[in-house]
DNA sequence: GCAAGCGGTCGGCATTGTCGAACGACCACC
DNA sequence: GGTGGTCGTTCGACAATGCCGACCGCTTGC
């Protein structure tokens, strides 16, 4: 792959700071993180305000993410097949199964959010589409890790982030966890990444074999759990069968 | 303000293009439309990819918004203000009137809709939250313009399109509308945008005046307007209720 | 009142991206 | 089954482009 171009290169790089933190950063502060010269960091950041992919405070002179994001974001998912090919099966796997329904697929060591279905009972719960969720301590992100040995590489080499009393920090036990996944075709997870919260999921694969995202459901412990702590058998039936089902969608369509 | 980076701006303007048509592109149909060097295109569009900002679907070789898009849109969305301040306030909206609820700004010559709360007793409507509205034919888009001479006089340069029978299509007669618009305070809409569909909206102000967004509701005609096609008084009333406390919240905020 | 930090500006230098032509793969149509 | 057209991609020479570090005016906090 012949020359990247720089500057639109350097440009991502400061929107993505820039989505971290999801507060107002500084000028002397992007240059830095990023190592380039304030008056660079400068140019890139007035050319990307022009676009208004950047905004800036009028009182403190600070930046943040601009609105032409939202909707080439919501573009995004408008032309997005794992999505539209998914949404039905994830309304009937919700139904079905009582429980809020995620489809995540793997963007920058994270676990992507792009289609959420709300817990049929529950009436008040944040939208998580575009949320991103850590690949070792969630369901979906262990069905992604599974399937995809770069990743799995990528990870092994990182620091796993401890979110609970329970999540796994070792890469040798989470080795282990991916061998279970790989062998049963669906991966669970309880209270890893919040207390009193678990998940079920099971991979989303294109003619082919290849894993391109995950289905998943997620509630409260004791709903998703038996009393032995194990994911309900019925649960994990619907889980798999919901993405075998997208997965056929998906093969079918185009 | 002194030069802007060429190669960012034209990596902006391919993201835009890419967003329309919520389709595939092609290279050619890309480099043809921005009147660029098929191999410039080329060039912008491999780093694009490289920061995942455009996919290239691997079959047909032809390019699509990327998945790092979504995620920096909704990191946009946790860090609008204008959008945090007004989620409590919409949901009041939307149960006293019974509508659905819109907060939009401007972007780009068109309404961005920034929050979206679904009316109450529907349940399947889809997310519009992203979505690009036009000016002249939205009870929102008409509030932007009102209290905004540079975007309206951008606006009367540019054809109107009709989108229903009763869609303002003259300059002329659009200048009128707005000139009542600031007389009263609010806008409203009758079958302009969507035939059977209605709608009313009034300003949100940061303190010292400026319009910085609009909220409204939307529904069916008949909902929305009196026997007389007249809005419901008291309606408007709860509307522009809401947009005062919005405004209110945004000058006490910070 | 001073100094340290902020965001913003400017202009010389060379690095950087631009550009048009050529390449191989693919498809469709004679 | 050739064959023309179109697609996405590559390459290398040129010079226009954007990079960079020093400098400016301003506010903020000692």
């Amino acid at each position: 792959m012949p020359g990247p171009i720089q500057s639109i290169e350097r440009a991502a790089a400061v929107l993505r700071l820039l989505a971290r933190g999801s507060g107002h950063h500084g000028l002397a502060e992007i240059s830095a993180s990023l190592g380039l010269p304030k008056g660079t960091a400068h140019g890139i950041l007035r050319t990307l305000q022009r676009v208004e992919f950047v905004e800036q405070d009028q009182a403190t002179g600070r930046y943040r993410l601009g609105a032409a994001l939202l909707h080439l974001g919501t573009s995004y998912l408008d032309a997005n097949e794992l999505r539209s090919r998914s949404i039905n099966w994830s309304d009937t796997l919700a139904a079905r199964s009582g429980q809020e329904v995620r489809i995540g697929m793997h963007l920058d060591g994270a676990v992507l959010v792009v289609h959420h279905v709300f817990r049929p009972d529950d009436t008040m719960q944040t939208l998580g589409i575009g949320a991103m969720l850590p690949l070792h301590a969630t369901a979906l992100g262990k069905v992604l890790l599974a399937y995809d040995a770069d990743l799995s590489g990528m990870v092994r080499r990182r620091e796993l982030t401890s979110l609970t009393r329970r999540t796994i920090v070792t890469a040798a036990a989470l080795e282990r966890v991916l061998a279970q996944v790989r062998a049963a075709g669906w991966a669970s997870e309880a209270e890893e990444c919040m207390p009193g919260e678990a998940s079920i999921a099971a991979p989303i694969r294109v003619p082919g074999g290849l894993v391109v995202g995950a289905i998943g459901i997620s509630g409260a412990v004791d709903r998703i759990c038996d009393s032995a702590s194990r994911p309900k058998p019925e649960l994990v039936e619907q889980v798999t069968f919901a993405a075998e089902a997208v997965s056929r969608s998906l093969a079918a369509g185009s």
